[in-house]
DNA sequence: AAGTGGTCTAGACCACTGC
DNA sequence: CAGTGGTCTAGACCACTTT
């Protein structure tokens, strides 16, 4: 971009400097589905030289956008958008450690459990639910139920609330895969750009603790979480009890 | 640094980046306490002139460590080594909130809440607190249990174990304050760089559902936390007992 | 006006990958 | 070997704060 056409296209004040815009520009097109997961970015240079600014400006955009998880950087090969089974983004969202586990607190969590899906069911959003999703009174949800165990035993239940306009094919027959965010980005181009979650202590349902073979009355962590994707749209709530004898919550605070 | 003197120090393979090694160079003096918080460092090119190294570098070591949270940056003022006390960085550990907060899960905690010690001793370390602190046998530590309320109500139950050779200045008679990592940083020139956290659910003990006002039975969140220097070493254990009825904890996962 | 951090550019060279 | 990202430099200019 020259000197001209910048001030040209910024007077003077420039709102956002310009490698927020590139930025942006990019996490567009992330949004409208142009780039699905895995596929490679054009170089750094291609894109500098399309939207008429330096290769350096380019790569500020582009470390931010590693930096929130978006983009994977191979060093020699390319930039590429960020897979949910890529190494290291598996484990993003997925803070629970077995209580025995002999690695260090930083340590990733070593094994990501599998899923046996017990109900699947569409509906009409409850009230909770179009204001969790964001929905209308008359818009439809599909409702997942299933248990999550790892190597060992069952260690949690789950329950998933997904809007159907959201995901338009998933039908009565639709298998759920175990990495459900793998799925939302391959098939339906919806990439999770954040979750929030709310934890608190319970007591165990009866029908949980026959489910998870507990002891009647056993404490529960309660997590209740809502994932964002990059257009800021809550796309799935997700309320996940799990067992607390033997598997705990990590977390690390920079 | 000269072409000369970048390939006489590092003849071809250079083990580190040399933004990295500006970085490492920058924490030291941070951790040798040369720089106290609230500090305001040298300009950009001052250490840059120093160190024999482009202003570009330097800042690209600067801006990563904004990013970990040891540094402010304030334009058209300076540099600083990030307080405690810092907004923003207040909460920066503090994950719990109010059901009932009427603001967005993003929002940060509307208030943070004030401290009531109850007993303050100093004792040979447990093989537990050696294992956890990284000490030897003989070594001491203090042990400090506090309640910690916020408007409403008290809202959990807390354990602190310090190791006495880092905290040389305290003794029976010392006040700990509300906000304990400022007195780390002002008092003892720790800088807490990371904390990790265990979480899990648990039955209220008896003597804790008497402080807190609590029902008998009542599920809780326990969360194990130990913080970690800028020199790696964990200068704290902290257990909390948080009550679940009326506050969660929230976390954001990007 | 002087000093600071923030943005942007242009170009050089290095390190890694794949053909 | 060509193409990619990674590092480093030098310099220009902008925005903000303080004197």
């Amino acid at each position: 971009m020259t000197a001209a056409n910048r001030s040209s296209s910024t007077p003077k004040l420039q709102a956002q400097p310009l490698y927020a815009r590139v930025q942006q520009a990019l996490v567009d097109r992330l949004i409208a589905g142009n780039w699905r997961p895995g596929t490679m970015l054009p170089s750094e240079f291609a894109i500098a030289e399309e939207l008429g600014v330096s290769q350096g400006t380019v790569r500020k955009a582009l470390d931010e956008m590693t930096a929130l998880g978006l983009l994977v950087r191979k060093q020699g090969r390319g930039t590429f958008v960020a897979e949910a089974e890529d190494t290291s983004i598996l484990f993003r969202f997925y803070r629970l450690t077995r209580d025995d586990a002999s690695t260090a607190l930083a340590a990733p969590a070593a094994s990501f459990p599998d899923s046996t899906y017990l109900s699947q069911v569409c509906g009409t959003a409850t009230s909770k639910e179009q204001e969790v999703l964001g929905l209308n009174a008359s818009d439809k949800v599909w409702r997942f139920e299933r248990v999550r165990s790892d190597h060992v035993e069952p260690i949690l239940w789950e329950s998933l609330v997904l809007p159907v306009s959201r995901f338009p094919s998933i039908d009565e027959t639709t298998q759920l895969p175990n990495n459900v965010y793998q799925f939302y980005g391959n098939e339906h181009g919806i990439i999770v750009a954040r979750v929030e979650e709310k934890l608190r202590a319970v007591i165990a349902p009866p029908n949980i603790v026959s489910a998870l073979g507990l002891e009647s009355g056993a404490p529960m962590l309660e997590i209740d979480r809502r994932a964002i994707a990059l257009d800021g749209q809550i796309v799935e709530w997700r309320t996940s009890l799990c067992r607390s004898d033997t598997i705990h919550y990590r977390n690390e605070l920079k």
